[in-house]
DNA sequence: GTGAGGATTATCT
DNA sequence: GATAATCCTCACG
């Protein structure tokens, strides 16, 4: 259930891996220092190749193009982009080479390097104070306070500097899932109760339901 | 070449 | 709750 955390997990279907990274520790470092976090909210996006229903949500939904290029790229890679024009998201890639899926990373808990990250938090914005809860709450202010950057990091290695990934030390705790968040359409409904969460942890972020969603009004479903 | 629409966040009412 | 900020990606002609 919770052995070692090595590249062979990735194989899988993004959906089967969301999960297992609740609790998970995730380190970049960089010239500026090393943050760490332990990831308490993550989203599986599927794509062509990986088996399941078609996933309308997924940027590899259709075909393989320059963005989504290293979500078809080898497992345990790094898929960033974009979002928004304004912030970078941090995906680590699922499914054999050739097949796309990926796990949003959302939100965790700073254990390590909080200062670095608050610093960063605070160049990108930010004039309210910010909580420690709040340093890597929702998948742009994680991407930001781990100083990921696409040109830096899409498409490298998890498993490789400036990457650090170990698997849950103890058993995380009660999980929870629900539909993902800001996902338009079909796509976004409890049908694709693909968010995964640690139940009552304060770094998690916010529900938003997406625009076209069937059941819009649902808060969440638990597993 | 052009335009619409985001896997978001912070801020204002 | 609503919206601006911001700019890349992709579809379309």
């Amino acid at each position: 259930m919770m052995g070692d955390m090595d590249r062979s997990q990735f194989l899988a279907p993004a959906l089967e891996v969301a999960p297992r990274l609740l609790g998970a520790r995730l380190s970049v470092d960089s010239e500026c220092g090393k943050v760490t976090v332990r990831i308490t909210e993550v989203e599986a996006y599927h794509g062509l190749g990986t088996p399941g229903p078609h996933d309308a949500g997924s940027h590899a939904r259709d075909r393989l193009t320059a963005r989504n290029a290293s979500m078809f790229g080898p497992p345990g890679h790094a898929y960033v982009y974009l979002s928004y024009g304004v912030h970078y998201a941090l995906n680590l890639v699922c499914s054999p080479e050739g097949a796309a899926s990926g796990v949003l990373i959302r939100a965790g808990e700073v254990v390590d390097g909080a200062a670095l990250a608050l610093r960063r938090r605070e160049l990108g914005k930010a004039k309210r104070a910010i909580r420690a809860h709040e340093l890597a709450r929702g998948p742009g202010n994680l991407a930001q306070a781990l100083g990921i950057h696409r040109d830096v990091h899409n498409g490298s290695d998890v498993f490789s500097a400036p990457f650090e990934l170990h698997a849950p030390e103890v058993v995380p705790g009660e999980i929870a899932r629900g539909p993902r968040v800001g996902v338009s359409g079909h796509a976004g409904s409890t049908e694709f109760a693909w968010r995964f969460w640690l139940t009552e942890d304060p770094t998690v972020s916010a529900y938003r339901p997406g625009r076209n969603v069937p059941g819009r009004y649902a808060r969440s479903v638990c597993a």
